[in-house]
DNA sequence: ATTGGTATTGACAATCGTTTTCACTAACGT
DNA sequence: ACGTTAGTGAAAACGATTGTCAATACCAAT
C-alpha cells in the first residue's frame, strides 16, 4: 500500500542548480531542434550521429533533471517508454495523433478549473493532473479513407 | 517516426470471448476483492498466497484481456509499472492521493466535452483521452499538518 | 463417454528500457 | 593551483513484461 510514496526526496537542502556541462547543453539543444517527442535512446543516437560524444546514461540523467525542473514534458507511450519534448512555458496539454504521432499543444482553462473543483469537493488539496487527448489527425484520416473501407 | 502504430491488431474476425477458466476467474475475483490499483505481480502474489495456483504469465494475460474488454482500468505509475483496478461501468476518471494512494472515481461530463471540442477544432477525429487528477487527501493533509511545519 | 481440434496454461528464457556502480574527469570556490 | 564535489560513462544489474513451446483444459461433435 502506497505507491506514490516511493519517490520521496530525502529532505535535504534546496538542491542547487545543476552544473552547466557540454553534455547537458547538447541534450537541451537536441530537444530544441525538434517538435516531436523523442525517447532518451533516440536522442542519444541523434547526438552521437551529429558528432557529440555523450553517454546514454548521461542522456537519461539530463532528461530526468530537465523533467524535474519542468523544462520538458514527459509522457509514456503505451509500451511504457518515456518520451520527452521541449515544453512551451506554462501548464498545458497535448493532442496526439494515434497514427503519425503529430502533436498539438492545447490550453484548457476549462479542464484546469474542473480538475481543481472536483478534487476539492472530494477533500483533496494541492491538486495537479495529467491529461492527454488522442485522436486521428486530419491528414491520417484522409490517408486511411483512401486506403480502404475496413477501418 | 510512428510510435502509435506499433500495437496494431492483425485484422481478424471479431475475437470470440475468452474461455472461462479457473485462472481467469481467480484474477477477476482478486480484483473484485479490493478497491485499490494492483500490479500484475501483486495480484499474482496475492493469489498464490490465498492458495490459488496460477502462473505469473497467466495473470498478465488475463489482465490484458480484461483491459482490452474494458473490464478493468489500467494506469501506469511514474516508474512505468502497469496497475489494474476493477472498473465501475462506463467511462470515468480517477482522483488519486499522492501520499496514501487512496482513489476516488470521478465522472466528468465537462472534460469529456472539452476534449472532444478541442480535438475537433484541431481537425482530429476518433477522439479519446486519458486523465488523472492527483492531490493530497484530507486524511493525509491532516497527518502532515500535525507532523511538522516544513511542508 | 470418447475424441479431436484448439485455446489456455506456466516454467523458463529472452527482451529491453532504465538504473546502479564505480573509477575517472570536469567544474567551482578559495 | 588545489581540494572538494558534482558530473560522466562503460559495463553490469535490474525488473517489468513478452516470447517460447510442451503439456493441459475446454468444448463441440461424435
Ligand atoms: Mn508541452
Ligand atoms: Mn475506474
Ligand atoms: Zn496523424
Ligand atoms: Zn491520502
Amino acid at each position: 500500500m502506497n505507491r506514490a510514496v516511493r519517490k520521496y526526496l530525502p529532505m535535504d537542502m534546496p538542491s542547487s542548480p545543476p552544473r552547466p556541462t557540454r553534455q547537458r547543453a547538447a541534450v537541451a539543444a537536441a530537444l530544441a531542434r525538434t517538435d516531436d517527442f523523442r525517447s532518451a535512446q533516440e536522442l542519444h543516437t541523434m547526438l552521437r550521429a551529429s558528432g557529440e560524444p555523450i553517454g546514454l546514461t548521461t542522456v537519461y540523467r539530463a532528461l530526468q533533471a530537465m523533467a524535474e525542473a519542468d523544462e520538458v514534458d514527459v509522457l509514456r507511450t503505451d509500451d511504457g517508454e518515456a518520451v520527452y519534448r521541449r515544453c512551451s512555458t506554462g501548464h498545458h496539454h497535448h493532442l496526439v495523433c494515434r497514427h503519425c504521432g503529430r502533436t498539438v499543444e492545447v490550453d484548457g482553462p476549462t479542464v484546469e478549473r474542473w480538475a481543481v473543483r472536483v478534487a476539492e469537493q472530494a477533500g483533496f488539496s494541492d491538486v495537479s493532473h495529467t491529461l492527454e487527448v488522442f485522436g486521428t489527425c486530419a491528414a491520417c484520416a484522409e490517408k486511411r479513407r483512401r486506403a480502404g473501407s475496413d477501418g
